[in-house]
DNA sequence: TGCATACCCTACTAAATTAATAGGATAATA
DNA sequence: TATTATCCTATTAATTTAGTAGGGTATGCA
């Protein structure tokens, strides 16, 4: 399960991404729009504005816009940034490993060998999407 | 991510299912062979074992074993007791489905239309593997 | 210059979940 | 009837989640 964190931090990029132009859209109206708690959406912007993904403009007219590279940015990295490891368990994770304590030879645990099926298959899919596949007849 | 308890309980039925007769076995020895907190493990026994995938036997000589049909059965089975909903998103959840409160029309939700794919190909794993896949050259 | 706007940032908190632990009840065996 | 081992309920410490509070800072406009 995903957190409701990733998942409105998901739907304000494919908010921004539907818009024509580029110009700034203020929290609130994303806020609004997707029904997402105006404070949470902030501290969640903000950390994706951290992570490169979008920009921000401040004052009157202001707001968050997509960076250029953003629309042709893999899910997966949206994903990494907001829930963090896309692995089912520590072990299989390729850009958050940790060891298990419990396991003397990863190679031989069945958990392991299984989440490393799981871990491909997941990422076969949101490394090749993008926002571009979320533009339309969408909310 | 999944629980320990997800972990755990998975690692005891493999280390049933790779036992060559079906004697029952004493749950503090399989806490010892994997490494697992006996008090914690019990629970996750009794919980399988209420879920119909494994026989237990009180007094001496008694303990856990598998019945005939958990070899067969697919871990998404066991999934699903240990951890719950396979999917990432309870709008997407073919077993434990649940409306999201912030969305008007699911087939136009970005998360909903991504996850139902993450879900299906997880499903593809998780429902054509069985214990008997775990069993050689595992611990 | 000054005021309104809108993002920036830190800290805090209530609720839920996780990962156990404690302690006894029950059933089977010898 | 003593021992063994599962069964069952309740409790708890630690962590994570999903926010909330309350200002600070930069920008644009009159």
């Amino acid at each position: 399960m995903i957190s409701r964190k990733t998942k409105y931090g998901f739907k304000a990029l494919c908010f921004l991404a539907r818009r024509e132009n580029n110009e700034p859209v203020q929290i609130s109206v994303i806020a609004e729009e997707e029904n997402i708690s105006l404070k949470f959406l902030e501290s969640i912007l903000l950390t994706l504005k951290k992570a490169g993904f979008l920009g921000a403009k401040k004052g009157k007219g202001g707001g968050y816009y997509l960076l250029e590279e953003t629309r042709n940015t893999p899910v997966a990295s949206f994903y990494r940034v907001l829930e963090g490891p896309i692995a089912m368990v520590p072990c299989v994770s390729l850009n958050f490993y940790e060891k298990c304590d419990d396991c003397p030879d990863e190679t031989l645990c069945s958990v392991h060998n299984l989440m490393i099926q799981v871990r491909d298959n997941t990422l076969s899919i949101l490394e090749n999407k993008t926002l571009n596949d979320f533009v339309k007849n969408q909310s």
